[in-house]
DNA sequence: ACCCGATTTGAGAACGTTCTCAACCTTGAC
DNA sequence: GTCAAGGTTGAGAACGTTCTCAAATCGGGT
């Protein structure tokens, strides 16, 4: 085995011509004899094809990439698995890369796609800069977007009304008898971040209640250190400053809110509830039980999947946005206890 | 832009041929105005390189497939991220696929690798099959195996010694003054499963306890549902079996058990203590948070990719093993608090 | 026996790149 | 002015596969 057996060599053995051993092995028309002889040849010599050289000829590699921020959020395991799920049926390859938190990573893999990365692109993107943008439309291949692109662009967008959810938060906090009602968000300058904003200042609007940016802190990353560093502040501004709920921006904020509370002497739920975004697994697994808004992870990366598939099958459809709706699940954080 | 612009089209734009327009753009010998009238003509088009062509004619794809069971457990993130790390730097692109728990999808990966999936692999299988370690040895690029693999193979392989871990977790457990200790284990006939089986024997060995067969409970999967169901298990034949301590054969299980415990009204750590093994960040975040063996998750992932950059320079060298020690970290869940 | 149509086969092009080799051009030394 | 040495260029092969096209073979109907 000095080398890999190439289609050449099988065809040698069998004593046929290349094109008779290709026809053979991949289902041309070719007699039943051929077919076994090619067949005995191949294993014989423990033939493989060479997947570089049919993606050259055939143009295409059936690999899709998926891109990702931060593969340590469960909440993007869930729209692997869907995506994976989704494209095992359709014999296609899942490449899974995380970008990292650096844009330049980013978009050096979207850049990528252009020399042959993939077939397609699903990505999920924190920060959509204009250079980003940009990449995007420019990518040959086609490409989903797992979030908000910002602008009326002509790409394909699997969305949610990320403001919607935290508006559904702050209602369920009020409805359970909450009053003051602060906010832990993510970075202001990605999507999320600059939406939830938005959706925690209409959900008190809505309760006819008035914001104070002194019970509001922006973490400075999606993580649970960087949740527990923000609410270490806002306990510490406590009581002048005072809360009897936190609404975090998703759920690796919020156990690092109810961790640091109760490291504090806060009681969680009694004292202070809290609520999350994604409803992960982490959120259902925690202790308390966190109360979180499913923002369908795993619908959004199954509706990214088959948008591609779509594409794939017909190119020149015009760019489709599918939206998901948000809904909350209450559990022990608020005060919910939890059913059978 | 009806189609990729290719090398043939930079040449033609530029006024030269092929060969020419590849040695100016790629670094060989041209003169100053070569270079800089392909670099032009490149840039006008919008040239990129056709990757699937360049490794066919090069033979290799820079590209390393990383295989796992699980991608949602932490363990394995903390593995991925030291790998990407340590590739980055080598220009070389990272392929993570999880294999899902099927025997068929491991044996479908690894036999992709020799059509060219990527120019080598490194593997952490929960189950070693025959086959698949007949797999392992018949690819044609160089394997990195993250776990063992039962027998003596000419594989690389990184391993920790996962019975120790066990060994640690009991001895912490007894050395604080647990005198029932519980065992939540994964699979028998998965690696880890058999393996800390062995520890948690030995362990009671060393502090001259008799095991019990009925605080032992088997979970059909290394996941916090598997671990809550089989807690439930050990908590039903209480009190007639009863216990003090619960070791859990990973964090999730950790989870699941702790959960179940506090939801059944069993106090953690006061009436039983609980230890994971990985030290993910779930284990440190948990409330309480919890006393985890760590096996070098992310020191493992690095070496193996350090054994596997120095294979692609030296491909004769001979297989080596190198292995982690485990460490214990202590935490609340065995009822030692933490300091700042 | 002959011919027409259908099926099977083989030779060779093509995918886009890099590399080998020979031809060409420059430069400088005698 | 000639020659050697060194650098630069272009033609074409090669990587391993699939596909086009024409040649060859086979079948049956007259």
């Amino acid at each position: 085995m000095s080398h890999r057996a190439t289609l050449h060599d099988v065809a040698a053995q069998a004593g046929v011509s290349v094109a008779s051993a290709s026809r053979a092995l991949i289902g041309g028309s070719a007699s039943l004899e051929m077919i076994s002889k090619v067949r005995r040849a191949a294993k014989q010599l423990g033939y493989v094809p060479d997947a570089t050289a049919r993606s050259l000829r055939m143009g295409g590699t059936r690999q899709v990439v998926f891109a990702v921020d931060d593969i340590g959020n469960l909440n993007y395991v869930a729209m692997l698995r869907a995506i994976e799920h989704e494209f095992t049926g359709a014999g296609i390859r899942l490449n899974v890369t995380a970008t990292g938190r650096s844009e330049r990573q980013t978009l050096d893999l979207v850049r990528s796609m252009n020399s042959g990365a993939g077939d397609g692109l699903i990505i999920s993107p924190l920060r959509v800069t204009p250079a980003l943008r940009r990449a995007l439309l420019e990518t040959v291949v086609p490409v989903v977007v797992i979030g908000s692109l910002h602008r009326d662009v002509a790409i394909d967008v699997v969305s949610v009304d990320s403001a919607l959810a935290v508006e559904l938060a702050v209602a369920h906090l009020v409805a359970t008898g909450r009053r003051r009602i602060a906010f832990l968000n993510g970075p202001l300058d990605t999507h999320p971040g600059a939406s939830r904003r938005r959706g925690y200042l209409a959900g008190l609007a809505a309760a006819g209640m008035t914001p104070d940016e002194s019970v509001v802190e922006v973490a400075d990353d999606f993580t649970i250190e960087a949740g527990r560093r923000s609410t270490a502040l806002l306990i510490e501004r406590r009581p002048s400053n005072t809360f009897d709920a936190i609404v975090a921006a998703n759920d690796l904020l919020a156990v690092g809110a109810i961790s640091t509370c109760l490291a504090s002497g806060v009681g969680v739920p009694d004292e202070v509830a809290v609520t999350g975004i994604d409803d992960t697994e982490f959120a259902a697994s925690y202790n308390p039980s966190i109360t979180s808004v499913s923002i369908g992870s795993a619908e959004r990366g199954k509706r990214a999947a088959r948008l591609l598939l779509e594409r794939f099958a017909e190119p020149t459809l015009a760019p489709r946005t599918s939206a998901v709706h948000p809904s909350l699940i209450a559990r022990a954080s608020t005060g919910v206890t939890r059913g059978a």
